[in-house]
DNA sequence: TCACTAGTTCGATCGTCATCGTACTACGAT
DNA sequence: ATCGTAGTACGATGACGATCGAACTAGTGA
């Protein structure tokens, strides 16, 4: 099944402008959201979103050139995971800041 | 001499989203550093920018109504002020975290 | 009163990006 | 092989926002 990871930044390319950037925004933040929720990781489709499938990609792949998170095949799906052991070496705190809101 | 403070946000009128676009933009990241080193204050002029003036208002407007920020006049001039409490009360971790960044 | 200084506001411009539809790729199942 | 499904890539469009200059406001000091 040969399950192979998309690029990604290494821990010490990720820049925490592109971080922010990337999750001040309101579709990306719901991603994160469900990803914080389910540690295993989580199929792109799965995560109820507001818009198209085109749109949706383009949203993970800003998450995953950012660094926020790695994305691996799984025979025609694609797994996304949040890199939290990376974010939180890099910036203490600031994922579960973000997490505690209420929204 | 009746200093005045600027619109803002209350505390619970804060939205993560919102303090999360205002922080990723590079000018604005430079300033909230620049109030962070400087808990007392920071006059708008003093914090070296690559932008007009009128540039620079706009971000820390931009700032104010996210709620990062808040300032008052002094005179003609005007302090800025890192909303610390009210952003560590919100989303514990977060500042630091993105303060921690080694840029 | 009259400049001078600090800063804002306004309108215009320009670039970036969120969004979409369509076409494409890749894997799995029949 | 063929079809269906999951997802990406591309090109176009439209909206938002970063930037600027110029005009304006307000406080300070001569």
């Amino acid at each position: 099944m040969a399950t192979k990871v998309l690029p990604q930044p290494e821990r010490e390319e990720i820049r925490v402008e592109a971080v922010l950037q990337a999750l001040g925004e309101p579709v990306r933040l719901t991603i994160v959201r469900a990803l914080a929720d389910n540690p295993a990781g989580v199929c792109c489709g799965e995560i109820e979103l507001p818009v198209t499938a085109s749109t949706r990609a383009h949203h993970l792949k800003t998450l995953r050139e950012a660094g926020v998170l790695s994305t691996h095949t799984d025979g025609t799906r694609r797994i996304s995971i949040l890199r939290r052991e990376d974010l939180e070496a890099l910036y203490p705190g600031l994922l579960t800041g973000i997490l505690s809101a209420k929204q």
